[in-house]
RNA sequence: GGGCUUGUAGAUCAGGGGUAGAUCGUUACGUUCGCAACGUAAAGGCCGCGGGUUCAAAUCCCGCCGAGUCCA
């Protein structure tokens, strides 16, 4: 990258020199003429540990506030952060730097920014190095990026690089920082589709803070090349600075790992309660944890590779065994990491991350299983909610969360209960399939464990327990987890949408949505811009294009005589383009003609009720369960809608009722529905993020209905006032994932239509036991009762029958060779009934049983008693021959077979053929052992 | 959004086209001064729902519903 880019006044004037590290080659700036490394790791070791590089310590909030105030005094507005869930983003699940807040709409330039220049502390998330938590002494699941901004146009620029770097060593001299340890690395910065020059800021091995100056976007045209991408200018350039709080806290503090300097306190409570000693006081303890975080800022250790040099390296250092110093540290490294877990839990589910299988809320329970994983290792057993609530307690400057923790502990105890079972029902599972390979003399092959980590959630450590146990071994490489747990922040790149007829629009205006300023007005002129296939183009238009979870309106486009029914709408890039039925194949209208256009009014009012309808019960619902309901989908229908809602239990009936009784009081209120368009930011700044609750629209100006207590940014009809909804009537909850759960529910005539449906469906029921309806519970209760007691007793009865006909069968049965042969044809008997009779035959052991009936065409039932099997009758194969005779087939056991036919005019004929077969078993059979006996 | 697993007695699960089972729990009886333990017996099943294939489906196929889990 450009080496010009750095020629900065600033390193010039203020006795910088700029070298080359020896170790590593890159560029820097010092003001220390003897120093030959970056200072960055791993070419210059930590040596603050043991030595701060403050004149003072601070603590989170002191250093925050300490930084606020000091851009505060320098021109910046400090701006009130933002929720780690990026609720305004569509393309990431988590905020993971300050400036995805201004993304994408800001730093585009569409969107002013809320203040500028400015300052924040921004909490981000970044799951990516998730093993290594804990373990290098560094890493953090969650940090606040503390960031002065400053957003730059060519005609209007606030700052660029030289006072960034100003501000920047201003700030460490401040804190007292000695000039000579601090370095400015060179590094090129690219990523989302930006680019541009930065410097990172080093002191003492390390890196304070990264200093971006973002002046390119990727263009395929572009003349900048940076690893190979090509780039060019933008018109507005962004400088985007990101101080690590944790950092600065931890350079203050100089303690062995960050954790111990950001959370002394909780970190002492869980040693205590895995029945550690954490003795920072002892010289020679600290050391060991010295050494470890200082070995491990040169290296990666989320590998188990890497964590065992590591081991090695921290080991021989001290003079200690590898397996000594992993006894010592891995209960260590599981306290840090806990400490870390539980912190980014509070803030997710501090800002309203509801535990699922999908989404961010997978990454809430990911990050939540592994704590409780890690607590189940430590032996640590205290609910997952008081080691949060010492979170919130150290975090004053969040009321958020003491406000929200009692749902915060509703949460985490369904979470901890649903883990509780699921590794119970894992256990289980492994006992069987371990037993099972036991048996075989074998491992459980890697196969069975990823199927069981996939299918069932059972971590291999786990399995191996469980395995070890019985006495069976596993076959569980290394690196089983690398690929979980990494990149999991990115939302799948969504497939870009191809427009139809795209060259087509392409010169065409945005069409005038009439329909916004005249909400009422259905029936309007406008002329026709465009005409291909069966589309049509207005200028302006009435019809509601698809969208926001509302289908399009219908309707009628009329010019001179021809009338043509409008089917869809839809917009393209602010085109709406109408699409009416054509069944000649031929549109008699034509570019610059003045049209009649006809919005369909019971369909219009039917879904602008059933919208309105949703944003009541979306505010119901919260109301009811809580202010951690987010929208999380919606779809409206004439007829019904439905809203998905994330929330963390199943909803109830009773909350259900609740929820609806609650949504029609508001209906009553009959308070005006108000929309208006606000610009993007003042919005935000006023109602914050729940205005995304149905997705985030773009553009400067965002339009903003207000519906009882609900204000949403929305683009779809509306009824005037609330009263005009009519009656809500709620169908059915289904949960759609875990975490998500869905209400339907009709508005207006389609919930009167629903209501009757139910009463016809009750009164109907009631008829057919010719009971009042508010008597039907009982009664089918009663029924079925009766139902069940009536099926034992008539196959008791059967039985019955069976006993008491077999022994006149006993009686009418001929003999072949000695044995006992019954043929009979029983009218009416069902399979079961013929069944029970064979059964109760099969007690005498000489017997052979053939049972046809004429039951649903034709069922057979063979049966042999034990003498006879032993003289070779087969039921099985008799029935089988039967059952050929009425065109049928049939199998079963050698004592008792059933089958059947179609064909019930050859029963005396099957029958016939049986005792034939029967016949020519047991002669033969007798004649053979004649021959024996001869 | 995708993949995989799964639904049988109150609970945990076997069975995997041909008479629905085991263990625990429940109830009764026996043994006991009583309890636990033990012994004997019994009760308890729309085999998730709806279609299809078949003489026959808990079992095979399709759809739906529910539960679990891994990933994007």
């Amino acid at each position: 990258m450009l080496e010009d880019e750095y020629q900065l006044d600033f390193f010039n004037n203020n006795g910088f020199v700029r070298k080359q590290c020896q170790t590593c080659g890159t560029f820097f700036w010092t003001r220390d003429l003897d120093r030959n490394t970056c200072g960055d790791a791993p070419c210059d070791p930590y040596s603050f540990i043991g030595s701060p590089v403050f004149s003072r310590e601070f603590d989170i909030s002191q250093m925050r506030e300490y930084y606020l105030s000091f851009f505060e005094a320098r021109g910046h507005t400090r701006i009130k952060r933002y929720p780690v869930i990026a609720r305004w983003r569509n393309d990431i699940y988590l905020t993971i730097a300050s400036i995805a807040d201004f993304q994408p709409y800001v730093t585009s330039g569409l969107v002013p920014p809320p203040a500028n220049p400015l300052t924040i502390s921004q909490p981000c998330i970044r799951l990516n190095d998730l093993d290594s938590v804990g373990r290098s002494g560094r890493h953090l699941t969650n940090f606040e990026m503390m960031a002065h901004h400053a957003f730059n146009k060519r005609e209007h620029e606030i700052y660029w690089k030289e006072h960034t770097l100003e501000l920047c060593d201003e700030l460490l001299n401040s804190l007292k920082v000695d000039p000579f340890a601090v370095t400015y690395k060179e590094a090129p910065w690219a990523g989302g589709g930006n680019a541009g020059p930065c410097v990172e800021v080093i002191v003492n091995g390390l890196e304070l803070a990264t200093l971006v100056f973002m002046d390119l976007k990727t263009d395929k045209n572009g003349e900048i090349l940076i690893k190979g991408e090509t780039y060019s200018k933008m018109d507005n350039y962004i400088v985007d600075t990101g101080y690590g709080l944790e950092r600065f806290v931890w350079a203050s503090k100089g303690s062995p790992t960050i954790y111990d300097a950001l959370f002394p306190g909780i970190v002492h409570e869980l040693m205590g309660l895995a029945g550690l000693e954490h003795e920072l006081d002892n010289s020679e303890y600290a050391n060991i944890l010295a050494q470890n975080a200082r070995l491990a800022g040169l290296m990666d250790v989320s590998e188990k590779s890497n964590l065992l040099e590591l081991r090695k390296k921290v080991a021989s250092s001290i003079g200690m065994t590898v397996e000594k110093l992993s006894s010592i540290m891995e209960p260590v490294e599981k306290v840090y990491a806990i400490t870390d877990h539980t912190r980014c839990l509070t803030f997710m589910l501090g800002d309203g991350v509801i535990p699922s299988n999908v989404k961010a809320g997978y990454l809430a329970r990911l990050v939540l299983r592994r704590t409780l994983r890690m607590m189940n290792d430590l032996d640590i057993r205290i609910p997952l909610s008081e080691i949060v609530e010492m979170h919130i307690k150290h975090m004053p400057e969040y009321p958020e969360f003491r406000q929200n923790f009692a749902v915060i502990q509703d949460i985490l105890e369904s979470e901890e209960e649903k883990f509780n079972t699921t590794m119970e029902r894992g256990r289980r599972i492994i006992q069987k399939l371990a037993s099972h390979y036991k048996k075989e003399g074998e491992k459980i092959p890697l196969s069975q464990l990823t199927e069981l980590y996939d299918s069932h959630g059972i971590p291999p450590e786990m399995a191996k327990e469980v395995a070890s146990e019985i006495g069976v071994g596993v076959e569980l490489p290394d690196n089983f987890y690398s690929i979980v747990g990494e990149l999991h922040n990115r939302a799948e790149e969504k497939e870009t949408e191809v427009i139809p007829f795209a060259d087509r629009l392409k010169h065409l205006p945005k069409t005038k949505r009439s329909f916004y300023d005249e909400p009422t007005r259905l029936e309007f002129e406008a002329v026709v811009l465009d005409v291909f296939d069966n589309h049509i183009v207005l200028d302006s238009t009435f019809f509601y294009a698809e969208g926001g979870g509302q289908p399009s309106d219908t309707g009628t486009i009329t010019a001179g005589y021809a009338v043509y029914k409008v089917v869809d709408v839809q917009v393209y890039n602010g085109v709406i383009v109408h699409t009416v039925e054509n069944s000649d194949g031929h549109i008699e209208i034509s570019k610059g003609d003045i049209t009649t256009g006809k919005v369909d009014e019971e369909r219009r009012m039917a879904l602008a009720r059933h919208h309105t309808a949703t944003h009541i019960v979306n505010d119901a619902a919260r109301k009811v369960l809580g202010k951690h309901i987010w929208q999380a989908g919606a779809q409206k229908f004439e007829d019904r809608s439905r809203i998905d809602l994330s929330h963390y239990k199943h909803i109830s009936p009773d909350e259900l009722r609740q929820i609806e009784l609650l949504a029609n009081r508001i209906v009553m209120e009959n308070t005006r529905v108000v929309t208006e368009w606000m610009p993007r930011t003042e919005a935000e700044q006023m109602y914050g993020f729940r205005l995304y609750q149905g997705g985030v629209p773009p553009g400067e100006k965002i339009r903003i209905v207000k519906v009882g207590g609900d204000v949403e940014a929305c683009g779809g009809t509306h009824c005037l006032s609330t009263g005009l909804v009519g009656p809500i009537k709620m169908l059915k909850t289904e949960r759609i994932q875990d975490g998500v759960e869905r209400i339907e529910f009709s508005a207006g005539v389609a919930a009167v239509r629903a209501a009757q449906k139910m009463e016809s469906l009750l009164n109907d029921s009631a008829k057919i036991l010719s009971v009042p309806p508010e008597h039907l519970p009982t009664s089918v209760e009663r029924f079925f009762d009766e139902w069940k007691d009536l099926k034992k007793e008539n196959e008791r009865l059967k039985e019955e029958i069976a006993r008491t006909r077999v022994y006149r069968m006993l009686e009418d049965a001929f003999e072949i060779a000695d044995f006992k042969v019954i043929a009979e044809f029983i009218p009416g008997a069902d399979s079961l009934e013929l069944q029970k009779t064979a059964t109760e035959l099969l007690k005498h052991e000489e017997v052979v049983a053939l049972l046809v009936s004429d039951f649903e065409g034709v069922k057979v039932v063979t049966a042999a008693g034990a003498e006879a099997i032993k003289h070779g009758i087969n039921a099985g194969s008799l029935v089988r021959e039967i059952s050929k005779v009425v065109s049928g087939g049939g199998g079963g056991k050698p004592s008792l077979a059933m089958g059947g036919g179609t064909d019930p005019t050859r029963i005396q004929e099957s029958l016939a053929c049986g005792i034939e077969l029967v016949k020519e078993v047991l002669c033969k059979e007798t004649l053979q052992e004649a021959c024996k006996e001869a």
